[in-house]
DNA sequence: TGTACATCAGTGAACGCGCGTTCACTGATGTAC
DNA sequence: TGTACATCAGTGAACGCGCGTTCACTGATGTAC
């Protein structure tokens, strides 16, 4: 870290953003601040107004990375909804509590970060990215149904969402005292009821 | 609110309380501070300290009553498994989602405001309450499904908590864009489906 | 190959701000006599 | 009923701190000739 470099930095704007995702990874989204990231890239506060216009465009660089590995993971577990509807979708729900296992920095500031993607267009869109490949496994997999009874695939994802995120901030992090089940089985049993619920599974074991 | 008042409050204390819970749900969690929650109470910021040992100690006071409401809610709306385990826990579902959206801030301060209960022993005791009620309505209901194939209660009380959480924490507060279905509607359905599955309801409709 | 110069990334000092917390104090309250 | 006094809730000023942000600057880099 403390490799000799000159005046200029090289790569600061990057330096910069990995520092803050190793802030918030340590300390939570509240624990990032724009100065201990300059700091933890060995530069003065003010050198991160030669790359970003301030904290709040730092931490939306963060997320909005975040936002384009996370689409490429849930990307990579859909494969084209390959090899069958079932299996697509049950790798989305994997990998999304994979990427918040994998990249909590990224995941905290996503989600927790308390930023509205509003105010940055290219963050909504990357996020939009996100949201519609797991649109598109609840879609492959609606198909499966008899026509009359489908229920619109949107819900179906919704509810993909829901729980995996509930699953994330609850169990994942070890908030609520000890967990006698690991986040991953927690989610794979709840969606694997789930999709029997829907008929997509046969009821008995 | 600028009633006359004497030297003395009244009841600083409950006053104070309720100044952070409306900070907080207008703001979020870190929009709460023990400044402008005495400046709200119309109070100066050493006052607090009669009261409460410090920030936290008021975060974790408004937490602890919310916890406490909460619990009740669950508890009635259990009932006792009445009047039958499916609809109680079905009902505490629904509770935990009505609770979100009538007690915003306390829900924050529970949930979102990163206050570790290991901290606070009265805070984590009555969570445990809810906790507890939660897991009752669980363990009825698994009573009524064939003894070889009982999954453990916990499990399935854990899955209703991250459903119902993610659900609010995605869909209840409005920040992924418009949201077609009511948080309600999504949390209703999600639950419906996953009984289904558990082999509950019947599968038809 | 060598020099002049434009570019621009990072420095260092300073700012105003609001935070949580402390301290000696003072004013109101209520109890003992 | 009236007075002395103990209690204690709230005041007001002050503190040190770290924050985000600004500004004029300087040192390194690389390009033109």
């Amino acid at each position: 870290m403390t490799l000799k470099r000159g005046y200029h930095h090289g790569n600061l704007r990057q330096a910069l953003v990995e520092a803050a995702l190793a802030l918030i990874a340590e300390k939570g989204p509240q624990g990032f601040t724009l100065s201990e990231a300059a700091k933890a890239a060995d530069v003065t506060p003010a050198a991160v107004y030669r790359h970003f216009a301030g904290r709040d465009d730092l931490l939306a660089e963060v997320a909005r990375q975040g936002f384009d590995i996370f689409a490429a993971l849930l990307e990579y577990a859909f494969d084209e909804g390959r090899p069958s509807a079932l299996a697509a979708f049950e790798a989305t729900g994997r990998a999304y509590l994979a990427f918040a296992r994998k990249y909590p920095g990224h995941y905290q500031a996503m989600f927790e970060s308390g930023l509205q993607p509003g105010r940055h267009p290219d963050l909504a869109q990357v996020a939009g990215k996100a949201r519609a490949t797991m649109e598109r496994a609840a879609e492959l997999l609606v198909r499966g149904m008899p026509e009359g009874r489908r229920p619109p695939a949107g819900m179906i994802s919704a509810h993909a969402w829901a729980v995996s995120h509930g699953v994330v901030e609850l169990f994942l992090r070890g908030n609520g005292g000890v967990q006698p089940w690991p986040a991953e089985d927690l989610l794979e049993t709840a969606i694997g009821i789930y999709l029997r619920g829907l008929g997509l599974i046969a009821p008995d074991r």
